[in-house]
DNA sequence: CGCGTGGTTATTGTATACAAAACCATCTCG
DNA sequence: CGAGATGGTTTTGTATACAATAACCACGCG
């Protein structure tokens, strides 16, 4: 993307990471200019992605809020993750070269790194698993796949960077991530699949606990 | 969206599907706002929605062009259909209304008779059938899984409207809705999901027969 | 004769002014 | 007192002019 949109897509991002902008709050386009420093035409590009990502969300008359995602919005999300990642998996297990097997390899060592130390350094973990992951997309070779998980991935993590992470947690992530190496090393679809799907299904309860408890099976606060 | 840029990507697409763009040819966005009598904002904002829906594709240098399908896309895309649509297919098993349920039947009667004539209906048959799989992904009540699958489904019919559709074809597909109806009101997803499925890679094949030979499982043409 | 190189044109990106639409407070009239 | 109309204000949508960048082409040099 060009010079000044992609400026004021990272600079709208990074604000909605930081919390500078809020769940729910409305925003402006001459707002969003202003702290971008650019004109209102960029920000609408910028405007866009961000809405395509689900950062962002319209209401019926046009007006742009900060999405608040709620519990189910969550758990709906890392569903549609689940599958589309399992998928990735099964595919890169039949694909991936030993050099991408390397790499993956070295990222996971990196995100240990970033773990075990007094203070976990959760801001290299999420990158490191971020790339983890990536290296996965790209092998599966569908190119549509890494388009629709794009989407998917990065919204309730940006959307609520405050959450704590436990150490434990942090670890058993980096054990999964040695499973599916080994899965992949044994070209194993299968197994890639499956530790895929439990992987994913805890960092789901992972962040679900954070955020608050199950909505009922039926009716709801609203009612 | 607002009127002139709706007014654009509605243009825009039917010049796709008329054919009168043709796959791989270069358009400038000055060639569309005259196209749709608009200015280059609005088209700005039509094209940016066609290269999500993956019906117009950038250059490396952000020259635009009308996609060009290959086989293999059309084999992913409908992989990732399946995937997220028998997904919608199980979920919908336990949420249509009596009133969907019912609301199927009547698209399915609809879609029955666009066939049943000397010269098969094909643009209604489309029609009933679009609406038809709608129905479901509103009932399976994933806002996002919805918003995956509007990506994925339209593109590659927009892209290849010429093609031929034998009426024995279009009756499977009738009798194919027939049981998924059948599924949905005895509220069976594993049922409902088996049926989508068949039904989904059917239609894959049927469209891919009138596209070309499957890629050679090693090496490719143009080694 | 091939290939870089500079200038020229075509195309996309950005800013800005204006138009249309939505919002909101207030007033009017039943 | 309240429902709904009304006008001023805010916000989004569109057109247009200009800036930046990429493609093109012709020319000269090795």
């Amino acid at each position: 993307m060009s010079r000044a949109s992609e400026q004021a897509y990272a600079k709208i991002r990074s604000h909605l990471m930081s919390a500078a902008l809020k769940p729910g709050e409305q925003l402006t386009e001459d707002q969003l200019a202003q702290i971008t420093g650019v004109s209102r035409t960029p920000v609408r590009e910028a405007v866009r992605r961000l809405e395509d990502e689900l950062l962002l969300v319209r209401s019926d008359t046009k007006r742009l809020f900060v999405a608040d995602w709620s519990r189910d919005d969550i758990e709906e999300m890392f569903a549609l993750r689940q599958m589309l990642e399992c998928h990735a998996a099964e595919r890169a297990a039949q694909r991936l070269s030993r050099e991408q097997i390397g790499d993956l390899e070295a990222i996971n060592r990196a995100l240990k790194a970033a773990i075990e130390q007094p203070e976990p350094d959760v801001v290299r973990f999420l990158e490191a698993n971020r790339a983890f992951h990536e290296v996965i997309i790209e092998a599966a070779h569908s190119p549509r796949l890494g388009q629709l998980l794009g989407r998917l991935v990065e919204a309730p993590v940006v959307l609520r960077t405050a959450r704590t992470y436990s150490q434990d947690d942090l670890r058993q992530s980096a054990r999964d991530h040695d499973e599916l190496i080994a899965a992949f090393a044994a070209r194993d679809p299968d197994w890639a699949r499956a530790v895929m799907g439990s992987h994913l299904r805890r960092a789901f309860h992972t962040f679900a606990k954070t955020v608050g408890p199950p909505a009922p099976r039926y009716g709801n606060g609203k009612a």
